[in-house]
DNA sequence: AAATGAAATGTTATCACATAACGTTTTTGC
DNA sequence: GCAAAAACGTTATGTGATAACATTTCATTT
């Protein structure tokens, strides 16, 4: 039996873990793909990164907000957020999760991949995988209803290993 | 080859049709539901119904309220839209989409499924589809990272037939 | 028919999420 | 240094959703 194209990080997500390497990780990538691509990450840009990348839950912009102004120590406004995440989705450094209104960093940014995520009812975190073969089964079936896919968006709810 | 099980509304959906036989038949189906289950499909909560079913796109609650006052003559507020949109959720006469924070009439109110939406980019309107294989891939993909799935929503978005 | 409890609706207020528009500062290429 | 572009600050507003409580309507029992 052939392994099939799975890339996930569950189990880093989804069981207890070291996560600071996660975000130095996260971080680096990031630096390093903006160097190569010639754009700025700015310092507000990489505090929304970093704050993001706190946990594997989804955060909501006004939450950032919030952290960043206790952070820096004064105001910010919801401009500044939305502008940094702006930013970070044109990247693909982060996505979005429409049924959360919240936002998630991405583990694979140099990994051209449609959004899949495993969101854990109990613990809340989100894992996300890229599965050519699901990619496929997604695309033939759209087919079949004479449809032509440019994007898709995969959210499934369930309970992840740790939690079951 | 053996055909699998796809169900779909793209014919109707994505195509010139007579959609007032579409409305009609929801609302019968949606009545007989109802009586079925022992719930009431209120004047207010069928007036819902009816104008979601206006047409085949995705309608916002606002825009339900603004119809429902034009239809009815006097000032609505937010939460008896919502109100009524939480009925016809919980009788799964209508599903949300969350990347459009919207709301749509399910043609299949019968059929136990999980959401499977084809999002037209051009003209708008929104397919649904219920395919078992799929579903069953989804929950295959899910089961090789460890997680046990209970629902997920699926937003392929393309062009429809008409549209390509 | 009257009493009663449950369901539905009306009403006020507020919360949560997101962006438009415009002015100022910083950065970058020349 | 200068000009253009990019990033950021600031004010205001748009858009989607719900909490809390009062009132009405409906179904059931007596
Ligand atoms: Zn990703
Ligand atoms: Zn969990
Ligand atoms: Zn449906
Ligand atoms: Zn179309």
């Amino acid at each position: 039996m052939r392994t099939t194209a799975l890339i996930s990080n569950t189990r880093a997500a989804h069981r207890d873990h070291d996560h600071e390497r996660c975000r130095t990780a996260a971080l680096a990538q990031a630096r390093g793909l903006c160097l190569d691509r010639r754009v700025r990450l700015t310092p507000s840009r990489e505090a929304v990164l970093r704050l993001i990348w706190d946990s594997h839950c989804p955060v909501g912009a006004y939450s950032l907000l919030e952290r960043l102004e206790a952070e820096q120590g004064h105001r910010i406004l919801p401009p500044t957020v939305y502008r940094a995440l702006e930013f970070l989705l044109a990247q693909r450094l982060i996505h979005r999760i429409p049924s959360r209104n919240a936002f998630i960093g991405c583990p694979f940014p140099e990994v051209p991949h449609h959004n899949l995520f495993l969101l854990c009812r109990h613990c809340g975190a989100v894992a996300e995988c890229c599965a050519g073969p699901l990619d496929q089964a997604i695309a033939a079936t759209a087919a079949r209803a004479g449809f032509s896919v440019t994007d898709h968006n995969l959210e499934i709810e369930g309970l992840c290993r740790q939690c079951q």
